[in-house]
DNA sequence: CAGCATAATGCACTCAGTGCAATAGTCTGC
DNA sequence: GCAGACTATTGCACTGAGTGCATTATGCTG
């Protein structure tokens, strides 16, 4: 029997429809963004395309920048993943680099990628929330590296650096190739970032 | 004689005091801030502990974070001309990394300078604006970088990954310099931030 | 002192975000 | 199907950041 109070067992179907209506939020509020353009466009907008109340968008979203921004807290936790999974001797950088092409499985097309950056690296208001989730990417890459590396006074320093560093590479890459229109891999791109970086001058 | 419409002469005394103004209010805000707490002060306290109206403070600054970051621009400055004074030669690790080090020479104390890192690090909202704002010094110190690279395809790209993870580097080892309560030198984190990033492993 | 440029201010407004209380749904056991 | 309980949705009112505009104070030049 089913005790009312069953705090234990909140049904995984909320959690389900939760997750769908997110999604699909996050979904309409993109589309809006890309035509009006972030900072022209007030939530009050978003939560009627979503077909919601302003309220319930901050149920799901703690804020506007949420709106366009959740996608790259997936994003991490699927690159974690893939990274977790590399061969354990395998050469760090080389695991991270094929870690950070899961972001080519994620979204179906390299123009719809294009869009989606374009429309953060657009909006100044949306660069720091931009620069700031990707760089706790770094929390989840570094505790995996650490264990990789051999042992020192600042391991974990060292593994936040590396991590940091990767990250920053493909920020970097990713700039340019937005700049460039796309027309080139973003991953010979990074590539040659990470290069630039770790050879000596 | 002076016409009067001469709006190609706006007294230097001006900017002179705007700009003296302008540092005394951050100055207060940063004492009102350290106090408080940054999310738990308004721009109205902050007004009234500098005696001036709330509409004077956004005419002096720009945001809320701005009180908080202004100072993070002049320091990007000051590293971008101490690596343009560096030898041509050098290898440019090692001129970024002299580059920082006139951080020391600004803040007159080291406990003084925690108060600030734990102040910027304190706050969620505060992250990202800082992450963002030290970010930019990017974009002062890769042209001076991209001049001193070899002919690449990717010059640009490169410079700008190599001034980022530099940047990168000094932030992590910032975080863990103030995680452990300034008891080591800075520069010395900073030192094996970048060693472990550039060392193969 | 008179005139003028600029800084400071007050006021009213928009918008993001939050707390609270009322309402509408949905699932449970009976 | 129905009563009861839990949860999602919503409306409403409020705080605080930030802006535009019009008015007033200030300080300099002649």
């Amino acid at each position: 029997m089913y005790h009312r109070c069953m705090k234990a067992s909140p049904p995984p179907l909320r959690q389900q429809t939760r997750a769908v209506v997110r999604s699909l939020i996050a979904q309409t509020a993109m589309a809006v963004f890309a035509e009006k353009g972030y900072d022209e466009t007030t939530v009050e907008e978003v939560a009627a395309a979503a077909g919601v109340s302003r309220r319930t968008l901050f149920n799901y979203f703690k804020s506007k920048e949420d709106l366009a921004l959740s996608g790259l807290a997936e994003q991490g936790e699927k690159i974690a993943a893939r990274f977790a999974s590399s061969p354990p001797g395998e050469d760090i950088w080389e695991s991270l680099s094929s870690a950070f092409r899961v972001l080519e499985e994620i979204e179906t097309t390299s123009e719809r990628r294009l869009e989606i950056v374009t429309l953060l690296f657009g909006s100044e208001s949306l660069r720091a929330g931009h620069v700031e989730k990707q760089s706790r990417w770094q929390e989840l890459l570094a505790p995996q590296i650490e264990e990789r590396l051999p042992l020192s006074d600042h391991r974990s320093l060292e593994a936040r650096a590396i991590a940091a560093a990767a990250i920053t590479c493909l920020q970097a890459a990713t700039e340019e190739w937005s700049r460039i229109g796309g027309r080139v891999d973003l991953f010979h791109l990074y590539d040659a970032a990470v290069q630039a970086v770790r050879r000596a001058h």
